[in-house]
DNA sequence: CAGTGGTCTAGACCACTCG
DNA sequence: GAGTGGTCTAGACCACTGA
């Protein structure tokens, strides 16, 4: 059962580079062989440096450009896509200790009219979960999930006071492939004060997500919602050249709108 | 003058494909042509096929795999990355009509124990400007600025009410490379509810950028303050394989952190 | 099984940077 | 002008998909 797949030249001459330069074995600002240099050095054919090259600076860990050799840039962190869809994989990235308390899950038809979004089908079943998540045991976000039944079913196998959902459906083999994230700023409502320790009309960073597969079938329904002085979002982006092929690595868009 | 750079032949297929999907002339979940058929099409090498479906599967457009034909993603939708730094082409973006009042500009000493942000530098000059924005003529935002005097001394030539000061430093050759916004929900201060005619306490949607050029050097530092029920942030990530070769197209990259 | 994309090689020319 | 990365070609083998 030992995983491991054949990994790709250029996949494992682009790990090497990149923990080299997440350690700092290799500093911001220094310059990288020539791909001849590398060439040599692994023994491989240029297209294969070339490649691997072209990840690291997909993932903005270096620029490149015509008759200058690789430059690392400046840090752009270490940080998963995962933990912009998994509470418990944000809060252990942070070194804290993620936690949860179920406040309500239920099972109902899907009805016109109710809180769930538009994109959820209507006439099927839904799951819905409502936990109060805490970080180092202090009360920071409460989570209302709707869940498309497909995926409902296997979380009635799943104790959601033990743990990250998320983790446990991509585990199940769930096609959880992209997420848009709709974030503003509304007061808190009685239920937010009562389990969040606020009062009513403080101001809560409310965060909808809505998560589907590949094909666009939408997965899961989840409105966030924070108390603010115990979380925020960070958001990095940057110029870099677009660039690199292939290999499984994690992509993001980012934009703002009204 | 012709600024006509001759474009690459990856990137000129790579941009057929792009505005035919955009378009909808391509539909979503329909297949591409397989590589083989392209270099017959294109007359070019695979390689160059490859480049071109990598930049594409990049962008989000398009998703590979082994003994798949290409397939096209649901919309990843069209945005630039410079919506996330300027307003104005935010606005824009939306089919609105982006608008600025200034209600200070001034340039002073950086002092330890101002609201200054701790990476711009100490005992240099810099430029602060405080400017409220509007979307169609209504107050949206107060913006307060504070730029690295490299780039203020190229402000005092333009005029903070005509439009977009991001896009002038642009044109004007700054390297505004890397950006990191942190959002937040705060109450709203006096000055707040007075420019944004709304109440003092109710929920603003903060958000506090850094931008620095490509060596990690701060050129700026923003704290915009949105009243929340007239913008909100929106993002999208996807976990498509990464993947491209080449061109400068933009990249993003989004995370949450505490 | 045939078709398809993922990986890799070997060699070429060009555009750009820097000493 | 030497070194370097960007582009492109031509051909090869393998792993996976689907009929």
């Amino acid at each position: 059962m030992s995983r491991t797949v054949i990994e790709p030249k250029h996949e494992s001459i682009a790990s090497q580079f990149r923990s080299a330069i997440r350690s700092g074995e290799i500093e911001i600002g220094a310059e990288l062989p020539s791909e001849a240099a590398l060439v040599e050095v692994f023994g491989v054919a240029r297209g294969t440096i070339r490649q691997a090259l072209a990840t690291l600076r997909n993932e903005g860990l270096i620029q490149t450009s015509r008759g200058r050799r690789p430059v690392v840039c400046s840090t752009p962190l270490e940080q998963s896509i995962d933990d912009f869809f998994s509470f418990s994989s944000w809060v252990r990235a942070q070194g804290k200790v993620p936690g949860q308390r179920t406040l309500e899950i239920s099972r109902r038809l899907a009805a016109r009219g109710t809180d769930s979004p538009s994109d959820l089908p209507e006439g099927e079943y839904l799951v819905h979960l409502v936990r109060l998540r805490l970080i180092d045991g202090l009360p920071c976000m409460i989570e209302r999930t709707t869940f498309h039944d497909s995926i409902g079913q296997q979380l009635l196998q799943f104790d959601p006071d033990s743990g990250s959902i998320f983790e446990y459906l991509i585990e199940q083999g769930a096609q959880l492939d992209q997420g848009t994230h709709i974030v503003d700023a509304v007061p808190a409502n009685r239920l937010d004060a009562e389990q969040l320790e606020m009062e009513v009309g403080s101001p809560i960073l409310r965060v909808r997500r809505t998560t589907t597969d590949a094909s666009g079938q939408v997965l899961e329904y989840s409105e966030d919602r924070y108390r603010s002085d115990r979380a925020s979002i960070r958001i990095h982006n940057s110029r870099a050249n677009s660039a690199s092929v292939s290999t499984a690595s994690r992509r993001a868009n980012t934009f703002a709108q009204s």
